[in-house]
DNA sequence: TTGAAAGCGCTAACAG
DNA sequence: CTGTTAGCGCTTTCAA
């Protein structure tokens, strides 16, 4: 492992200077810079990111908290910020808290985010307000993807607004009786997002003058096997749904297959869609409300990497992306 | 900002003192070590991971190099690394290539990983003889998933067996034109395990008399999409295969899909078969050839762990994890 | 334009 | 059982 003591001596210079030329620093010679970058890549020389940290108190590394690696949108969403980060020479540590509670509180109560990296990125999660009240004694940058605190940067979709524009595409088709399937247990995660989507749903129908059945707002844990069990049980109502709005593709997808094996058609016995334009929706012919998921990811890069001042973009502090309307095959008018 | 100094001065010892009590070393009286765990509670005190990496030379960091994070596959891989590296407390630098083979050399090339992590886990890629010896140099533990490298530690699965199974069931269902979806192309990852697949699939054929033809191997590369157009392309074959086996269960839905689009019945006109059990699989009733993946992560880890003298357990230098048949509705004899 | 030197916060002998 | 001390490999004044 060759250090910067190493480098010096082979080019005849001081550390100082090895170490001025090679992060491009101003006062040193055009000359010198060149012999010390050539030994350099000669000698395989590359910077101990220890000993630069120590010096310098930053580390050149984001935190990324998710709450499940394995779900397709979080796996998006760190693949735009990875994007972005590596661009500007950032690594990316991860921390997946696969839906323990007690993960969750580890990294947030101890300052260990904050002593490792320069700034955070929380994916989904809402944190509290004593979360909010440690993060934020850290003294660090942190960005928030589906969730928003006062004075941090934050990324999401409107959920109210996308929840809305799925429920009155099944109530311009003529359904009255329709389901919710979400996600309304005490998970570590996900506060916010699926309580919003529930929201936007209750607000359509009752802006279109549907009395919401209680009976019809099913929990799906925002899984396919949750989307499954929710499917199940709606069908299995004396009077169920003839539509259903999940607010996630992935449930959405256990719906349609609830809707298989109880022999209903769809759309024709029963209309489903959902949220995401997941990879998979377009194999399923799902109706759904698309966001860009990486984009996200990306978009939230950008915000904590403009608050390291890495950057002289202008990144608007709280940014809502737009969603879309997709209409495939799940959605039809009731029979 | 607390650092050791506070801290040792607050609890009245010296700051050798305060790292021996915090790090569980012996020489330590229990009751300055309470004393000074108490402390340290009080002052919410993170010891500085960059100090301690330069005083120790060891960041208990470890780097996972994956192909793509949002493949379900190398996300799930990450989870279960995860999960046994958190528990030793080390934590998880995230390489994503995402197919971009510059980022590839720029990663292995330099000896940015070697720097930055104790150990390296390198995932779905089969390291070049260049790769291996840059890594190599490195002197830092190297494990593999889905490749394998002499005087490596590495868990994947036998993919010729794998393929030959899932080929043989065919077989066994009686039919004779069997098509091959797979990932043949030049792309920055994966060269290892398609060929492996494909090499068993022709094995199979071979072993039961039959003539593979070469129109009945398509590229898919390792995607719904890709999986979508070989299927069209073998779909619109004068005369198509009665079969496909797909490396993979995305690549598998999406024959699934040009099978629909071509109104060709499953299994009736066509039988398909993939290889994961991909969460979807269960979905799409698909006929698979199951692997443990987050085990797949576990093994990993365990194996740099053990390397990196963090674990007294015996663990395999080279894990071969059994695949097992899974036979749902996608696959049948022939009409 | 360059160098000397003092840290950054922790660990690891070595003494005591 | 505890403290002193010399680094680990960089960065950053301050001088030259």
């Amino acid at each position: 492992m060759t250090s910067i003591d190493d480098l010096a001596r082979e080019v005849g210079v001081s550390t100082a200077t090895v170490s001025r030329a090679l992060r491009g620093l101003p006062r040193v010679s055009e000359q010198t810079r060149q012999r010390v970058v050539d030994a350099a890549v000669r000698l395989g020389y590359v910077p101990s990111a220890s000993a630069s940290g120590l010096a310098t108190g930053r580390t050149r590394t984001v935190a990324v908290v998710v709450p499940f690696v394995t779900r397709w949108f979080f796996a998006t969403v760190v693949h735009g910020a990875e994007q972005v980060l590596r661009e500007r020479g950032y690594d990316l540590l991860l921390y997946n808290l696969a839906g323990d509670p007690a993960a969750r509180q580890r990294l947030f109560g101890t300052g260990l985010l904050t002593k490792r990296a320069d700034a955070i990125l929380v994916l989904g999660l809402a944190p509290t307000a004593e979360e909010v009240r440690q993060l934020r004694s850290g003294g660090r940058p942190v960005g928030l993807v589906g969730a928003s605190v006062d004075g941090w940067p934050s990324v999401q979709i409107d959920d109210h607004a996308a929840a809305r524009s799925a429920v009155e595409h099944l109530l311009a088709l003529g359904h009255r009786r329709i389901a919710y399937v979400g996600g309304l247990d005490d998970s570590p995660v996900d506060v916010v997002v699926p309580t919003a989507r529930r929201d936007g749903y209750l607000e359509a129908l009752l802006d279109a003058g549907v009395e919401p059945d209680p009976a019809y707002e099913v929990e799906g844990r925002f899984t396919m096997a949750g989307g499954l069990a929710a499917g199940r049980r709606l069908l299995d109502l004396p009077e169920g749904p003839t539509a259903v709005f999940a607010a996630s593709d992935e449930m959405a997808i256990g719906v349609l297959r609830a809707a298989r094996e109880a022999g209903r058609s769809v759309p024709g016995d029963l209309s489903v869609i959902g949220v995401d334009d997941h990879e998979t929706a377009l194999f399923f012919d799902l109706s759904t409300v698309r966001q860009r998921v990486d984009e996200q990811g990306r978009t939230a890069a950008r915000q904590v990497l403009a608050l390291l001042g890495e950057t002289d973009e202008l990144v608007p502090e709280r940014v809502v992306l737009p969603t879309e309307l997709v209409l495939r095959a799940t959605t039809g008018p009731p029979a």
